[in-house]
DNA sequence: ACACTTCTATTGAATTCGCG
DNA sequence: CGCGAATTCAATAGAAGTGT
């Protein structure tokens, strides 16, 4: 029953097609099965790239999304195993009458009680989720992790940082008064943590110069040339290799 | 009149409580 | 901890309600 990171990490419209895009390949969220792109895959009389290979493996291992997750059990799913087996009788399409007879039930009526139950089920999901959603930007004592910036590079589940934790370590780093940022951290978990921090000064999606780039990261820290290459280095700020250009990375 | 949705009562199973 | 009592939960079936 171990389920990866990136399966709860990865947006709904990813779970439900079963794998996510990284930089260099797709991996499937419900085995951790990776497959690089640009390469092709053969597939019995067939070669498939690699996207098309990542949708195959998802119909020959886990025969469908649904049907991998509807087999988790009632920890994962919150359904009991006969509310389980009703999904998979809905998801072939069988009508009542069809599904009674299959289950050996005395009446339709339970059946139908079932997706109405059910129906509510989702209603109560999608609320909770709302609920959670909603509640995840103003619980600050909650010891989420912080998820690093989604187009971050050398990042990895050793720099998770709780919100607590993060407060602690920009107050250490930045003076209170001027905002400046007292000294660079040597620590690899405080840098991204105080790089995060500073790309806040930027404006999504507005293209700044060199130049300009340089005076924002100046009005907080002197050695504006070493900030500037960690904030690219640590997948922060993105620019045209000529170097004419400069902007954020999109955190969405 | 008909199909379809929602509510209610009953039952048995599972879980929790509380006492020694 | 063990065991029966009390409570809660899930499944069922039929009744009531709703809309066309």
């Amino acid at each position: 029953m171990d389920v990866n990171e990136e399966f709860w990490n990865c947006d709904l419209e990813d779970l439900k097609r079963g794998y996510v895009e990284k930089q260099e390949l797709y991996l499937c969220v419900l085995c951790g099965h990776t497959v690089e792109k640009g390469l092709i895959y053969p597939e019995q009389e067939l070669l498939l790239e690699a996207e098309k290979y990542m949708k195959y493996h998802i119909t020959k291992e886990h025969t469908s999304v649904f049907h991998h997750l509807i087999s988790y059990n009632k920890k994962l799913t919150g359904l009991t195993d006969t509310q389980s087996q009703m999904l998979r009788y809905f998801y072939e399409g069988k009508s009542d009458e069809e599904i009674k007879t299959e289950m050996g039930a005395g009446s339709t009526s339970t059946i139908r009680n079932h997706r109405f139950v059910l129906k509510e089920k989702e209603r109560q999901a999608r609320m909770a989720v709302t609920l959670f959603d909603l509640l995840k930007e103003k619980d600050h004592h909650a010891p989420s992790v912080l998820v690093p910036h989604q187009t971050a590079t050398m990042v990895d589940e050793r720099y998770n940082v709780t919100k607590e934790e993060s407060h602690k370590m920009l107050k250490k780093y930045f003076d209170e008064e001027t905002n400046k940022l007292k000294y660079f951290p040597a620590k690899e978990k405080q840098k991204l943590v105080v790089l995060r921090e500073i790309a806040t000064l930027f404006t999504p999606k507005q293209q700044y110069s060199e130049k300009e780039v340089n005076e924002i990261i100046k009005r907080i820290y002197d050695d504006f040339v070493t900030l500037r290459r960690y904030l690219i280095a640590y997948g922060f700020l993105d620019r045209k290799k000529d170097g004419s250009s400069y902007w954020v990375k999109s955190t969405s």
